[in-house]
DNA sequence: TATGAATGAGGATTCATTCAT
DNA sequence: AATGAATGAATCCTCATTCAT
């Protein structure tokens, strides 16, 4: 019966990826800490018990999470250096991508923040998130640098513009995370209009 | 025979801001529910009971150092619509009296940070955090908004501005509690050039 | 593969009522704050942890514990009230039944006599007594009011003596809980001796 | 200045005293673990640290103070035992000094059934109770079987009425330190009539 | 003598984790 | 694979007691 086999395995996998992204939207409102165990098997739908089947700890199941985060969020940063266009493009293309990714999954963002700010939070997850944060600086001072080089991008040191684009990127996150600022939302374009200078060839 | 009424409260006065310093402090570092308040006794110095001496609970502890907190901030944006000078010059003393205080006290925004991101945190601390950001909302708004109107200010809609510089204060303080990223801090002029133009009078 | 859900809902029926017997023991002999809830853990042969599987607190055990005790006493005035033959009958059936459950029994009617008489115990418990106390006023003036239509009981107001038995009856179980007074127990008949006349119709 | 050492010892004393009257309300209400030192202290309008000037302990404090109680209340028996009169009337004597005893300090009865019913209450109050316990035993009973010999008391065992009596007098100042049950006193007509017998002499 | 700040052991409660079924 | 009962270490908080003044 390896089609059994297989089965299962398929459900494990399903289960696991449930599991994951059930967490990260409770670990995104409580944080490490305020997470516990029962509150991810309650939104999953499972056993507290089951949770152990598939991840050993509190700690893995929210480091898997936030690597998985982080990783995902540094293959942005690797596409944006990838893609067509003037730099000024493909820094644009970047934020519009960061911007949707937000709105669209806030919790994402907010589990990166927590495992930065948060001492309790497992040491191995701060370091994915630094890992990743290595790679956003380096594409993005690339492209700034660049971009600068064009014209296209505001004068300034490229290191502490990116450190402002993405300390406004997780700031935006974190007032996302509060209801009370919802209904203003920033859009790409007032993000893009600090960084990049007005098109003036149109 | 008992110390003077004086004396008493000297001490109490003392002690009481000492606790209120050093958990800031620790807060600010472990979050509300990673933060034992042993953490903050044994950083202060004194025993675990006197903390209740002091303070009811933890929550009121938390809260009250968050009020300051977020009064202190408050008072910061009324002080800036009431100095001298123009919109653009007003603002441009904002930004550099908050990159001044968070660079000497991050901790400060970190709580403040906790506060709005933590369903753990004591409701009234976060409420105390938004009516801070109302104002904040509001004199920034009336700063862009003046700005603008004198060709100083970066063009676009001043409330998504103001969100955007919140956030950036607010995500470049927690970027700065990470040891990691402390080498690189923005300069207040990386962050002004960001929302006011360059000065064409000179 | 998980037991049945019959079997967990016997599981918890049981350790639940064994909790609650447990603990009319422990609570009778410390009274409410003289319990730790250690002390019934280890008297049922539990963990700490496990009591509060089964009850919320303390403070909700407790008060779960002095309802069951009081409805189940004020079923018995109402028995008592639905009892066949003449109203001192009734009432000797009462006191009879009574000093029965008292002798069997003791720690049932000390917590009821700490309900009432510990400020510190929750104030739902108190309630619940009360109520069970209005309960025994009603039946037991009911009963003597007739009697003494009757001729069998002693004069008196009834709402004095119905007080009085009553006291007679926590006062009773108070000694009983006292090593050093257990042998001398009284008996139904002395009891009954007080409140109604003997039978001259032998 | 033999005259200041007087004045200081009679300060002593006096606080002593009012320290202990106090401390009669606020256990009595609060029972023994369930009252605070504070509690004491403020009901006295001293601090807290002057109460361990005039006893070294919690548990001293209680001691001493259910000792008088219950010394105070063995000197009743005895003044019983002295009393003119037949058998009868000294037993109405007594039962009408504790019902006044009862309705003007009830809490003194209720701190005597709390050193009785509390295993928390220290070893030494309860054996002070039980001696005094054992004295009223003796008295009583000596009353109710000459007055049994006089044709004056109801019949039955003296040392079953006796422990009825008794029981029922604690039962009633529980009773009585309920606010709900506060406004139906039994009268000291009411218990006499339980156990003594209407003369037929008048 | 009198005060109240300070200590720390003790007890209620929570929750990550284990385990029998 | 799945369940939820069970455990116990960790943490908040209380309060008897000590002590400097």
């Amino acid at each position: 019966m390896p089609r059994t086999k297989e089965a299962y395995r398929q459900i494990r996998q399903d289960r696991s990826e449930k599991l994951l992204a059930v967490a990260v939207e409770v670990f995104g409102r409580n944080g490490y800490v305020g997470t516990k165990i029962d509150d991810i098997a309650a939104a999953a739908g499972v056993s507290k018990g089951l949770v152990y089947h598939y991840f050993p700890s509190k700690e893995a199941l929210f480091t898997t999470l936030v690597e998985e985060a982080a990783s995902g969020t540094a293959r942005l940063f690797q596409e944006a250096l990838e893609q067509p266009g003037s730099a000024a493009e493909r820094l644009r293309w970047l934020i519009a991508r960061e911007v949707c990714g937000m709105s669209g999954d806030p919790q994402r963002f907010l589990v990166i923040l927590q495992a930065l700010i948060s001492d309790a939070a497992p040491p191995q997850a701060r370091e994915a998130v630094l890992g990743m944060v290595a790679h956003e600086e380096a594409a993005v001072v690339a492209l700034i640098t660049q971009g600068q080089r064009d014209g296209q991008v505001v004068p300034g040191d490229p290191h502490q513009l990116s450190l402002l684009l993405g300390s406004m990127v997780q700031g935006m996150a974190a007032a996302m995370a509060t209801q009370a600022l919802r209904p203003t939302l920033p859009t790409t374009e007032s993000l893009v209009g600090l960084f990049i200078l007005p098109d003036r060839t149109g």
